[in-house]
DNA sequence: ATTAAATATTGATAAAATTTATGTCAGATA
DNA sequence: TATCTGACATAAATTTTATCAATATTTAAT
């Protein structure tokens, strides 16, 4: 009966085309020669009687049976991944992976430092971090490719009802300036020299600069009027684009505990305004959630969550849904 | 990296034993001996580290870690199961997306009736309309995002090999007057009267305009000494601004029909022009045919194909590349 | 026309699964 | 206790499948 036809190797392989967009980056990737990857990929065509892919010679892109098998495909690994995972987790606390997602500061500037601590405690998990924008985080928490991620900008909307947010601590938007620069000499700033500075920042599409735009306009300062002089792709980059004179901007204090006691970057403080942004733990609670997560929300979460909000995320360490491991006992006798 | 340490065949094979009661039973059912399945079973345990039965000798029990891979197991095969039927729906046209392409006026006046009598005739699967200039149609074909398109201009010079460009019917456009207006009055106008007309358009890049200045000039009318009042980017607004009075205009007869029987758009025949256009189907007959648009071609295209160009048509359904039907050549022999 | 990049093809080889035949073991039978 | 039996394990041979190296084909770019 019910013959599958195809297999696993098989949606792996498609898989891998996928991402690497071409057989031979495929097969690099997963360590095996470029034929290999043709003829599996032939093998899959003439089981399921579709092609799979448009040949056009140089490149080959998938038909739309073939991204129909590629979504669901991708859907079974993912699903073979979490077995994995429960069976090692059943096993004990010696093995496993944690997968933490992230967006840019707090992947750069928190998580490392929980990690660490985790990893001490720990030494057997292997730990994954995955800074990526909040959007693609949060798809990741859904998907269950990601076991929980630490964000600062809002869920989808459509993920909102899928996704367990829980409000986690407040992270400050600092102004920073060059420490030569005529306004670091000054106790405070007002709104007004605001407009007189050049803004070095992430692109417009980043969660930071929407939370800013956000909270400097409730502040009345009008964000469309402030010139941005250069837009990076990194805070790091930002920094020592900072440091190096060419402008101003802002950034989480987190990320500039160095620089500030070196005395490399000038906070500014601008009076009457204080610029927060909620960070949020997200976690999918309708998947397996394996030991280490556990362990991980348990035990290394709250060393950083605010005061306010412990509450809360005591109470998602409480709702570990056992999913699906006891509903069926199966013995086998005459 | 993510290696998975068992196969889609074990996780059926471990299905059976759990449904069957026995190894030897399960065996049997999938129609293999029953060392075979003892040796799954136990490269299976094998890979995961875990033994997934209990054995007694005579009776084998499942371990927890059994039982929870069987769990997982049957979770996987459903959705594999899932994935086999989508593709077959797919197949069938029970599913799957149809992309057509058009310009304006075929967009918004022909295709439309097109595309409902597909939906009647095939109503799960999806079909989007994408409305574009000419040029950005035709390289959409060529891509492959589009799976076919109706348009009314010249394909791009390079493109012309790539795709299959099928003459398809003829499209004629109007001179149209607001009702009131002098002109209207007559049966027929003559060519100087266009000179004495104010125009309302489409934008000078649009293919109607380009197809307009190429068939009036060669009627010996002078396109640059007509008046163009205005330049709107809609036919709908076009044949508002004429039905207000505010001038004269070109559109394709297509477009005003509901208006000409309503009487609140007036159609002038100019002595000895007429203004015609051919419009073409476009695809591209390199790249797999999707079934729907097989079916659209096949059954929609001809019914409103004028008659002389219904043969080239039919020609384009048949050359359909029948990819990989063909190579499951058998040969028996010893 | 030439080159380069990507996929397909081929024939040899290695790896894996399956089979047949046989071995082992626990418990039922006498 | 000895023996039989049903259920799984093991071994060697066989078949099937996957992989590789080498090479051909195709096509886009120069």
């Amino acid at each position: 009966m019910s013959d599958i036809p195809f297999s696993l190797d098989q949606l792996r392989i498609l898989k891998a085309i996928a991402e690497e967009g071409s057989f031979k980056r495929a097969a690099d990737s997963l360590f095996v020669s470029q034929p290999a990857i043709s003829l599996q990929i032939q093998n899959l065509e003439k089981q399921l009687a579709v092609p799979l892919f448009d040949r056009g010679g140089r490149k080959a892109q998938l038909t739309e049976a073939g991204n129909l098998l590629l979504a669901y495909g991708e859907k079974i690994i993912t699903l073979c991944q979490e077995t994995c995972r429960a069976i090692e987790d059943l096993q004990n606390l010696q093995g496993g992976t944690l997968i933490v997602g992230a967006s840019q500061t707090t992947g750069t500037y928190l998580l490392p430092r929980m990690i660490g601590l985790f990893h001490q405690k720990y030494p057997y998990v292997s730990v994954q971090l995955q800074v990526h924008s909040t959007r693609r985080t949060s798809w990741a928490v859904a998907n269950g490719q990601v076991d929980l991620a630490i964000i600062g900008g809002e869920v989808p909307l459509e993920l909102q009802e899928i996704l367990e947010i829980i409000p986690y601590t407040e992270d400050e938007l600092a102004l920073i300036l060059p420490p030569n620069h005529p306004l670091a000499e000054q106790e405070t700033i007002v709104r007004d020299d605001l407009y007189n500075l050049n803004y070095i920042t992430l692109d417009s599409q980043s969660t930071i600069r929407k939370v800013l735009d956000q909270v400097l306009t409730r502040c009345q300062i009008n964000t469309s009027e402030l010139k941005i002089e250069m837009e990076l792709n990194s805070i790091e980059a930002i920094k020592n684009a900072v440091q190096s004179g060419l402008g101003a901007s802002f950034v989480s204090v987190t990320a500039i505990e160095k620089e500030l006691k070196m005395g490399i970057i000038h906070r500014a403080h601008i009076q009457g305004v204080e610029i927060q942004r909620t960070l949020s733990v997200i976690v999918n609670s309708n998947r397996y959630r394996s030991k280490a997560s556990e362990a991980f929300i348990k035990e290394i979460l709250p060393q950083f969550c605010s005061e306010n909000h412990l509450a809360s995320l005591d109470r998602l360490s409480k709702k570990n849904k056992d999913s699906f491991t006891q509903d069926k006992k199966i013995i086998i006798e005459s």
